[in-house]
DNA sequence: GTTTCATCGAGCTCCATTAG
DNA sequence: CTAATGGAGCTCGATGAAAC
């Protein structure tokens, strides 16, 4: 990937600041486009002299300090007017946007990190008098991307395009930044992890040495919550268990003897202001050992490397050095050898399954399990409701989840979980239903224990039409085949009515695959294309290979399941 | 000591509505 | 008509509480 000349090491000021103001010329159509003044300033590492466009309106309210700045901006904010983006806001975001890239990609989906509200606050110190809100920069800038892409493909596919759109003359500045060459801008969607960050990494230069200095003071001052670990913290942790493994292993299970806290207080010695919890260390741990794992079996089974995390390598280390040290935290005793084959993970899930459904109290509410009778009638009531489900999908003021409550309640009085509570309960019953096609596809044993599967199975494949609509998608660990169970559970477009293709209609990389998804959910991320899960027999008619398939699903479950089984590789 | 369940908060996406 | 916002739903990572 290209990098872009504004990864400089530029210090950007408000106008209204003082600084070292270096004569500079800008490329015309910048200029015109915004109408705007520009300043630039000094590089302050003196390391090879680049300028930053830094675009200022020619601010009708010109304010004379940055105190009365800030009292300007206090005043505007809940305005929030619907005024159209000025070309020289939208530059500057794009500018800041690519410049915060690196931040963007550790951070995605870690709470205590709010992203937009560090880029908006620097919108506003860029920028007097700009009072929109971190959202509504967010949303400009998806709104721009997703335009973006889709004149690039529109060009592509010979389509008419608008490309004469207001978005169009601001495509220079975001390819410049991402160089995506039309493809996909990944950066910020859900699968930003895969993007190789070596590129954007030498973006992070001085123009962030603000916000780290920031952030180090916030640390200082113990803002802690749930906070994402730095790497350096990781790397740390996984450093110092491993240099306590002996300790560990000697005092394995013995009460009074709390290793994390031992553990916990050489990180404090070792990290001034590590505020987190011996048992935040060893979760954490844990998780990345899973991660890792989990990473590894993507890797050999895809071809496709999730992470890169750099502690990866020191838990490789331990690993091969130390073959069965990671008793204490893994399901088998033998991980040094598992790792990677596909039989391990069945057996982790398997372990996992058997506790699923473990029923706590009659419990009635909080964090107390779900009782079997309140599943069953949540299920039953979510499987009645499924039409309207359907019909107020994405509707504002739906508020199914809500109707749904509301009906438990009549049930249950007494019933206090929230629709929320239920939603997700929900979702989750979905999630480990998708578990069980995996254990099943992969040991070709019916799971035990799963004390809803029934009720879920027998919707699922009686109502393939809705499901998508209402449930959460892919585990991570899972994501290939999930979003072929949601392909499947979406039903056939082609028997499909009008109104619930347009409701549950599949993402773009399931639609020109779904004759042939039906195999891959009993599969276990089966590598290659999808013809190598389930290939109708070459005899058959490709017009009718879909209508085969199908038929199959709609005849009894465990005929279908042995059917399958030998067509299933893993 | 380890794992699971449920929750929280941040980000993204979609459709409906509203303002310019 | 178009762009921006509202609102709901989804995924993901971290964590408290409880179960194992």
């Amino acid at each position: 990937m290209e990098v872009p000349d504004i990864t400089a090491s530029i210090y950007i000021r408000p106008q209204n600041m003082r600084s070292n103001v270096l004569n500079a010329e800008f490329p015309a159509d910048l200029t015109e486009n915004s109408g705007a003044a520009c300043e630039v300033l000094e590089d302050k590492e003196d390391d090879g002299l680049q300028l930053m466009y830094v675009p200022f309106p020619s601010t009708k309210k010109k304010l004379g300090s940055s105190r009365k700045y800030l009292i300007a901006k206090e005043e505007a904010e809940g305005e929030e007017a619907k005024k159209n983006w000025m070309d020289s806001e939208v530059e500057t975001l794009i500018s800041l946007r690519w410049e915060l890239e690196p931040d963007f990609l550790k951070n995605a989906y870690k709470q205590g990190v709010d992203m937009w509200s560090q880029l908006q606050a620097r919108m506003s110190s860029a920028i007097p008098g700009f009072t929109r809100s971190g959202l509504a920069c967010q949303r400009k800038f998806n709104s721009l991307i997703k335009q973006h892409k889709k004149d690039v493909l529109d060009v592509k596919e010979g389509k008419h395009h608008t490309w004469d759109r207001h978005a169009r003359k601001f495509y220079d500045s975001l390819d410049r930044c991402w160089h995506t060459n039309g493809t996909v801008m990944k950066h910020v969607t859900a699968n930003s992890m895969h993007v190789n960050h070596s590129d954007s990494d030498t973006a992070l230069t001085n123009g962030n040495k603000e916000e780290n200095l920031r952030m180090s003071v916030k640390e200082d001052e113990g803002e802690e919550a749930k906070k994402n670990w730095l790497d350096s913290e990781a790397e740390t942790m996984v450093s110092l268990r491993w240099e306590m493994e002996p300790e560990f292993v000697g005092n394995a299970y013995k009460t009074g003897e709390d290793m994390w806290s031992k553990l916990q207080m050489r990180m404090v010695s070792l990290i001034p202001g590590f505020q987190r919890s011996g048992l935040a260390c060893q979760r954490k741990f844990n998780a990345l050992i899973k991660q890792h794992k989990k990473d590894i079996l993507e890797l050999k089974e895809s071809g496709r490397e999730r992470y890169n995390y750099r502690f990866y390598d020191i838990l490789d280390r331990w690993w091969h050095t130390n073959g069965t040290v990671m008793k204490h935290v893994t399901a088998s005793p033998n991980d040094s050898e598992s790792l990677g084959n596909p039989e391990h993970l069945t057996e982790y899930l398997d372990d996992a399954s058997n506790k699923l459904l473990r029923e706590g109290d009659e419990g009635e509410e909080g964090k107390k399990n779900w009782a079997d009778s309140e599943v069953e009638t949540l299920i039953g009531l979510r499987k009645e409701m499924d039409s309207e489900f359907v019909k107020n999908w994405k509707k504002q003021g739906g508020n199914m989840w809500s109707k749904l409550r509301s009906r438990m309640l009549s049930l249950y009085p007494g019933f206090t979980r929230s629709p929320l509570a239920c939603k997700r309960k929900f979702n989750t019953l979905v999630r480990h239903h998708k578990k069980y096609m995996h254990i099943l596809a992969a040991s070709g044993e019916e799971p035990l224990n799963f004390k809803h599967h029934d009720l879920l199975v027998q919707w699922l494949h009686n109502n393939r039409t809705s499901l998508r609509c209402s449930t959460a998608t892919a585990s991570a660990s899972a994501s290939a085949s999930d979003s072929d169970l949601n392909q499947l559970t979406t039903g056939d477009p082609t028997v499909a009515s009008e109104s619930q293709r347009d409701v549950c209609k599949p993402n773009k990389a399931e639609s020109s695959i779904i004759p042939y998804v039906v195999g891959i959910q009993y599969g276990i991320n089966v590598p290659g294309s999808l013809s190598n899960v389930i290939e109708p027999s070459s005899d058959v008619n490709e017009k009718d290979k879909p209508s085969m398939l199908l038929a199959k699903l709609d005849g009894e479950i465990d005929p279908f399941m042995d059917s399958l089984k030998p067509t299933v590789s893993i």
